[in-house]
DNA sequence: CGAAGTTTTGAGGACCTTCAAAAGTTGTGG
DNA sequence: CCACAACTTTTGAAGGTCCTCAAAACTTCG
């Protein structure tokens, strides 16, 4: 079965999945999560930053991110989320939002209410692991994240975040690592990368000339993965593919 | 009873009960935990980047860093640790570190058997939602350490970091979040805030002459709370000191 | 086709870095 | 308790990466 012909929560159980496969009742019980669906334009806000959580969420499709918000304007893109990330995983133990999540396509997310997902924690320890696997994961992200934005250049960390997005599309099935969907502005990548439009805009230029990476329109493509992952010290450890630790008997 | 003489499974147990009190069964499963006691010297690795995990450690006293390196010799600290983190949950469920765990100061670490955190969060489901928001809050704070390198100034950054630290040291009952201890060289804090040395000593020198903080040796003040949380944006939101969602019976 | 959004380019300036060295502090052994 | 080495902090000067401001070209979409 195609991902496009999956539901949300199908999409997320694939992801989760993935990572080692679960049992049928833990299965059929996350499958039948009682659960919303919701439809957003891009660039909408989902959840703001200070919001009260009630639901977790799984994005079924599109593009997201989560942001933080400076007095002065300045944002901060600190995660850019495809289909099947449990993008609001977080929601079932905080009590307040921490960041904003906002689309950047149009998008389709799954709505869950966060004690019960709590509960379904508790009920199915499996799922309870493999939540937490993620939320680790996640925070792996974010630490690689801080490396970029502190320790890469401009140009490597252009490279390195469109690298991380095309393994990940990879691994979703989204698209291959070397040409994936990739929708997300110039002044968005900008907030992501902790630089201006401007030098997005001569970083991303420089990549191209040196044949690192080609645009088209919403889509990137990496002609010579090694090269570039060579360029910017590309390693996917970080994302942690060889699963969570198994619990022995 | 006063944190110094907290062993280390009770000083771990005294900042998870900070954020909601377990039953005594799962308090007494804690405290009974097989565990090793290690002691290092300061600038030492306990796990290096790329290292297959076995254990989980706890913090009992002194100073680390999670960081990561670059081939090129560059290095991010993602985060910092004082005593009562649970600095090295993430082993229970990743087999491979992402990034090196390094003393600061001489510290006491306790170790834990991976699976055997495994077991007991599925044979107590309070402790396993405990690791989990502890997990989250780290995450969180990863975040807000993106926003920091991605969108603050370098004096911003700077203060807020040692807000952060003072919050921090607060909650642990290390010291007080005006006055509080502070080893961290200016190299590991360049390092931390994705700067140079001397661009950190500029940065401390300038918030110094502001009278936004005052240094004594290894120990940092800040003089007036409302002033440096204003001049740099610290709002503490983001280390959700609200405590995690209570699971409705 | 027009309007709004996005990408691209140019020019000048600022924040932070690099390189170098001096001053101050800490820790150790005699 | 001093001597000395190692480490840490501080300062100066010059330079580069990235930012700001501004506007034009291009694309998307109603």
């Amino acid at each position: 079965m195609s991902i496009a012909t999956l539901d949300g929560l199908e999409t997320a159980l694939a992801k989760l999945e993935r990572r080692g496969p679960f049992s049928n009742s833990a299965r059929s019980a996350f499958l039948g999560l009682q659960h919303g669906r919701r439809s957003y334009p891009p660039q909408r806000d989902i959840v703001r930053e200070g919001d009260p959580t009630k639901s977790c969420r799984f994005l079924q499709s599109g593009t997201l991110s989560r942001s933080k918000l400076l007095p002065n304007g300045g944002r901060q893109i600190a995660s850019l989320h495809i289909a099947g990330d449990l993008v609001d995983l977080s929601s079932a133990l905080l009590l307040f939002a921490d960041h904003t999540l906002r689309t950047h396509e149009a998008s389709v997310v799954i709505e869950v209410d966060g004690a019960t997902i709590l509960r379904l924690a508790q009920d199915y320890p499996e799922l309870g692991r493999a939540f937490w696997f993620d939320t680790l994961v996640d925070a792996s992200i974010f630490r690689e994240w801080s490396l970029n934005l502190g320790r890469r250049s401009a140009r490597e960390r252009t490279a390195h975040l469109l690298m991380e997005m095309g393994y990940r599309s990879d691994e979703a099935e989204i698209g291959g690592r070397c040409d994936f969907p990739f929708p997300v502005t110039q002044l968005d990548l900008a907030d992501a990368l902790g630089l201006t439009p401007v030098h997005v805009n001569r970083s991303l230029k420089w990549l191209r000339e040196q044949g690192l990476i080609r645009t088209s329109k919403r889509r990137m493509i990496i002609p010579d993965w090694d090269m570039l992952a060579d360029f910017c010290a590309f390693r996917p450890l970080y994302l942690h593919p060889e699963g969570p630790r198994a619990l022995p008997n």
